[in-house]
Order: structure tokens, then sequence, then C-alpha cells
DNA sequence: GCCCACCTCCCCCGATTGGGGGATCCAGAA
DNA sequence: TTCTGGATCCCCCAATCGGGGGAGGTGGGC
């Protein structure tokens, strides 16, 4: 178990953890936090693989992690980073994405949601209050989460068929590609429709970028 | 260390301008450009306008420029940046974008195109390069570039059509919205399929995104 | 046990979409 | 000048889409 290692008070220096695929990120990130007397660069992931490597090494006290990488998505590493280390305090840094990611990146474990519009004195400032076991969540991925109070849920199959109307296919395509009937495909999307609150297969695609339900490859 | 291939006519520091809206981005680049010896920072953007400004005061050797901006686009920041000053060595800095926007940095006079998964001394040297008066463009935006030899330009109004298409409206809505007939919308509807080798109105939605040819709000 | 969410399939039906033809107008290029 | 590309409108028509109904089956929770 490697939780206990984390104290609340703070006798030595933070030691973090950045894991973003983007080397001008995650270098520059990195440049600016070793600029910082409380805080000690322990790591630099490129890909969630290499995080969770990095990660049983070294256990940091906080860990920085981009959502979209390679090889290993950012919510899977936290998942699994978290069930391993109960304690482990990550922070999710990421641009912009849909309410959908806030929430798996919080269900997964993450303490905090920054972006990467904020001021890096408040990227700092959020480093140091996880380490002293406190959650960050900005006003404005509050405000983000807020607007979507319900979880307007799609179901595996429903995501699975937006997934293909989004690459083009018909509803006769999509029943073909998931081995079921065209009326089963259009009662999959009738229910995604009523769920986004839209009224055509476009739209229902385009909310669902926006909103992180789905991505475009 | 070694100065001497740096430049052809080296006579001081190359100053340097970065302009992204995002803090930690152009907190960091900011940061890990101060720490190479022949270059200078003279001045930090935050969006397209103040990069224009900040240009217009110090007249940089360099500016490193990201297309997606609040205010004014990157693009336009470089368009008007280089009427003003044929001379002037703007590299493109961005994420993955479409095809589509790195045409448009480049024909509105940009010098390069790096991508944000570039390493840092990758970025570095293309700014020394572009100083000695090069062009940068990376082998995978090359290959990007020539994945669509034949430029698909979308008409002016089959751009409006497409992105009124993704926000869910219907041929007729559309036809109202631009004060036309729905035939005519279909007529340029049918256009762009052909122009974006798809089959539908949402593939042709989720190919305009990833070409950069569209943008969700 | 019951209920409910999810997945599955079927019917019907009107509206929309996508594709074919042809036509006019206009601006700019050859 | 002709010619081409873009935008506009019209007709027709098959295929698809979106929405309504009903009807099972499964599994989990109360």
């Amino acid at each position: 178990m490697g939780g206990d290692n984390c104290s609340s008070n703070a006798d030595g220096p933070i030691r973090v953890l950045v894991a973003d695929d983007h080397p001008v990120v995650r270098t520059g990130l990195a440049a600016v936090l070793v600029q910082q007397a409380d805080l000690e660069l322990v790591g630099e992931a490129e890909n969630g693989a290499r995080a969770v490597a990095l990660f049983r090494e070294h256990q940091p006290d906080v860990c920085l992690m981009d959502l979209r990488m390679p090889v290993m998505d950012g919510v899977e590493a936290i998942r699994t980073i978290t069930t391993e280390f109960p304690s482990a305090r990550i922070l999710a840094l990421t641009t912009y994405e849909g309410d959908a990611d806030i929430r798996r990146a919080l269900d997964a474990g993450a303490r905090g949601y920054l972006l990467k519009d904020m001021l890096l004195t408040e990227v700092i400032g959020a480093v140091r209050a996880v380490r002293r076991g406190e959650r960050v969540i900005p006003t404005a991925v509050a405000a983000r989460l807020a607007e979507f109070p319900e979880r307007s849920d799609l179901t595996e199959r429903e995501l699975e068929v937006l997934q293909l109307v989004a690459r083009g296919l018909s509803n006769k395509e999509v029943a073909r590609a998931i081995g079921r009937t065209d009326e089963t495909v259009k009662i999959h999307l009738k229910n995604t429709f009523a769920k986004l609150g839209v009224a055509d297969r476009t739209e229902a695609v385009t909310v669902a970028i926006t909103r992180g339900l789905i991505h475009l490859d």
C-alpha cells in the first residue's frame, strides 16, 4: 500500500509528476513548476501507461494528468493509479473538454479538474491545495457540471451507435456493423435524440462531440 | 551552447514574441525559451489583437502564434501583421488542426507550421531556422498537406450551409436562415458531399470538423 | 415476487433526404 | 467574345429518416 506516505503537513517539497503527451505543454509546465521553491518535479510522462509506471516508481504527492493521451487514456491511468494507491492525489489538467470528460475524470478518482486556460498561479495553487487534501474544482468547471445536472447518460449501445453514425453510416449500415436490425438502431437513435434534446442525427453528433461523449479520430 | 550555427548574421539575440491564449502553454513555452542563450522573450500575448499590438511595439525577429484564440483569430493576426510587416517571421504553433488551418495560416503569411506534439528542441530549432529566413514545415505537416493535394475548397455559401447543418438545421430551416429555397440548399449540400467525398450530411460535418473547415462553438 | 432500465424486433406512415435531370443569371477568366 | 464556375431555382423520384404504436426478453434493485 502506498497511501500512507502522504502527510497533511508539509515538511518537505511537494513531489509532482506531470503527464501530458504534448512536449510543449509538458516541458513548459515542468519548467514553471521547478521554479517554485516548495515543488519538486519527480518525472514527466508522455502517455498514460508511462504515467502509471512513474507513479509506481516515485509515488509523488501530486500528479498533473492530461486526459487525451495515446497508449493509455488519462482517465484510464487515473483509474489504474487510484485503485492501486487510493490516497493518490491526481489533478486532471486539460483543455476544454465536455462535461462527460470532467465527470469521468472525477469518477475515476481525480481530486480536481483544471483547465489549461487557467492562470499558472492558479494551477500551482491547486497543486498545493490537493497536497493539503483539498478538492479543486474551478467555478468554470463547476458551472459546466451544473449545466447538465442530470447526467444525460447514453448507454453503451447508444454511444456505439452514435459513434458509427458520426462516421457517416446509415441506420442499415450501423445495424450490419453491430449485428442488429435497423429497427433496433432506430430505437437507439430515437432515445439518444430525446436524451440529448436534439432533432436529428447530425445535431446529435455535434452535441455529443462538444459534450465529450464521443470523439472524432 | 554552440551559438555559431544559430544565425548567419548573429548580431544579437533572437527576439521572440509568443501568442497563445492558454497560460499554461504560453508561460511554459516562454519559460523554456528564456533558458536559451540566443533567445530573448520580448512579449506574451493572450489573443490575436494583443499579438498585433505587441508586434507593432517590439517588432520581434520571430513570432510564435497559436491559431485558435479569442478576440482575434490567429490567422487573422498573421494576416494583419504580414501586410503591415511583409518581412515578419511568424511560426504557427498549434495542436493538431485540420489541413484547412495549415493552408490558411501559410496563405496568411506564416513562415512555418509547428505542432504542439513536437519536441521542444525542434520548436527552438524552428525558431532559429525562420530567423535565418528558412521556411519550416515538419514532415508530419507536409504529409497532412499532401493528403489532400487538390484543395477541396468549399465556397463561402457551402461553408455557411454546412455550418448551419452542423447545428442540426434541416434543409428547409437552412433555406429560411439564408433566405433561399431549400432546393438551393440541397444543391449546395450535394456539391459539398462530392467535394468531401462523403455520402450524407452527418459525415460531411464530421469530416469538415477534422479537416478544420468548420468549428463547433 | 414486482418494477424498471435496457435491448431487441415488428408494424405503419409522413417528412426529409439524396440524387438525377434541366434551366437562368452573373462575374471573371481565357 | 466565349467559356467556366458559382449561385439560384424548378421538376421528379427512390431511399432514408424520424416518430408513433406494440411486444417480447433480460437483468438488477426493492
